[in-house]
DNA sequence: GCATAATAGTTAACATGTAAAGTATAAGGA
DNA sequence: TCCTTATACTTTACATGTTAACTATTATGC
């Protein structure tokens, strides 16, 4: 991921923000929980990074109605302006990886280390 | 990377100070550039780990003679001691890991990170 | 219903990673 | 030889990850 972090340390905005971005792109508002699992964060971590994001105005916050521990993140214009962006680099930076590694194997590559993170090492 | 963590953890080490005693274990005395490579660590958390280590008699370090800016690492008995102490238990994980995600998928894992690792994508 | 446990996040304290600048030594070229 | 550049770390300062303890809210068993 280096290249993509230098890609965004051009900009105001790190790693971590840009997964989240991207995650609330993709899902529309999210409780936090979710979003850690799925930009692969825990949630102290998450806690900071949204709180930075609120304050960018990247994205907002709101307890869920239904389940008053939930907090549900939802993406702001300036976010997705963010991402739109920078998605072009983004894209190009993908396929030149690609590229240099071969489609097949980062295909394979990426299955199988989803399949590991999903394993459970620890039940016996 | 999880259950081995944990194993650690019960001794009083981690898993920086692990990686770096099977190095230098596997390698024999190593100058630290080659170290921090080989462990996946930057030479300044090198710095750190290797002092700490120092300090608990689990490797010495000394200058090299032929070039006076390399330092090479050494373990010590007691270095050595607890790598005996906690390779059945790091087998038994691995034996694991390997029986729940597959032998074959993980040597295909292993080789395609290795891959991925010297691809070079900075440069042209 | 009420006590207990479980869930969702936050906070705090500390460990680790990382970038940038600094030091010392060695190598190379005019 | 002297100046410049490169190498091998070290130090510093800050960002990020990680664990444990904490609050608030909801679910569950009796």
């Amino acid at each position: 991921m280096g290249p993509i972090r230098e890609m965004l340390s051009q900009s105001d905005i790190n790693e971590q923000k840009w997964r989240v971005l991207r995650v609330l792109d993709e899902r529309g508002p999210s409780e936090l929980t979710l979003v850690a699992k799925e930009a692969c964060l825990l949630l102290p971590s998450l806690t900071r990074i949204i709180r930075a994001m609120e304050d960018e105005g990247l994205a907002t916050r709101a307890t869920d109605a239904g389940d008053r521990r939930k907090s549900i993140a939802t993406i702001t214009e300036a976010g997705r302006a963010l991402i739109v962006a920078h998605m072009a680099e983004s894209n190009a930076i993908f396929a030149r990886l690609e590229q240099d590694f071969g489609r097949e194997k980062l295909e394979q590559l990426l299955d199988l280390l989803d399949e590991l993170q999903t394993l459970d090492l620890y039940k016996p």
